[in-house]
DNA sequence: TCCTAAAAGAGAACAGTTCTCATATAAGGA
DNA sequence: TCCTTATATGAGAACTGTTCTCTTTTAGGA
């Protein structure tokens, strides 16, 4: 929570009751909508307009706070998790999860560093793996 | 044409002008969303509801005739490339391109038989690639 | 404590998509 | 070729997710 604070700080923003639970909430849930923001800061502490929510969501992409997540649907999803990782996607569902391996990125960089594309300058790659979740 | 008239055949679906010219449509245009489409054809051939339009669309992927881009964008994007294949994704603006490569399909396949996700069973693994397209 | 720029709230507006239901039509069979 | 009918389309309302506008509130520095 201090360490929430800290964060907004860092980025020169102001410290609001809003924002901290935002930001917890992004932190707390896999992947959200701003639904999903809305509803579990709504049960948690207070009422919450959504319009801040879309604002303050936007204010923290812009800082680097949070990122947003790709996906096939008509909705944003928002990720806390600022380390370079992947995502495996459900066939199923909406379940999304964090795949982090470094030994895969040093591959792809390695394979990238040999094999250019033409007229492209690549910044970050991401891989969606589309499976299904064994229970 | 006759082309397209033998895909919707295949699939069992009726042949209208309307899901020739949507199918066109996806075709064409290189990752269109719904409206790129619906103006396509509006200027080419004739009128269209918006209702047909994503009625149509959500056949064609049932049918997997089409598939969805995924984005970090709240609007769906259509692909009429079928063969397994990954996106370049541009960082300035909303310009997708497609990027083929079967030998880095085989490194990612080859590195998964070794190293499996444990309680996961991949389908299907896509790449996007941010970056810059250098004119 | 006071001041003020910035943030939040309320609700309207907008954009993208889905639904409902009346009308039109593709295509198989007579 | 003409019927028949299941299916598709059109028009517009409804719905969902997001953005905007404008007023009120508040964080945080002086
Ligand atoms: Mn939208
Ligand atoms: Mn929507
Ligand atoms: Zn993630
Ligand atoms: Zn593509």
């Amino acid at each position: 929570m201090a360490n929430i604070k800290n964060k907004l700080s860092e980025k020169g923003l102001k410290i609001t009751p809003q924002r901290l639970s935002i930001l917890e909430a992004v932190y707390n849930l896999s992947h959200p909508t701003a639904d999903d923001i809305i509803k579990y800061i709504r049960q948690k502490h207070s009422n919450i307009a959504t319009g801040t929510v879309y604002k303050v969501l936007d204010t923290f992409i812009q800082k680097g706070l949070i990122k947003k997540v790709t996906t096939d649907k008509d909705v944003i999803r928002y990720d806390g998790l600022l380390i370079h990782h992947h995502h495996l996607h459900s066939s199923k569902d909406i379940l999304i999860k964090d795949y982090i391996d470094e030994e895969l990125d040093k591959i792809l960089n390695d394979y990238f560093q040999k094999k250019k594309i033409k007229n492209f300058k690549i910044e970050e790659i991401t891989l969606q793996i589309r499976g299904k979740f064994k229970k």
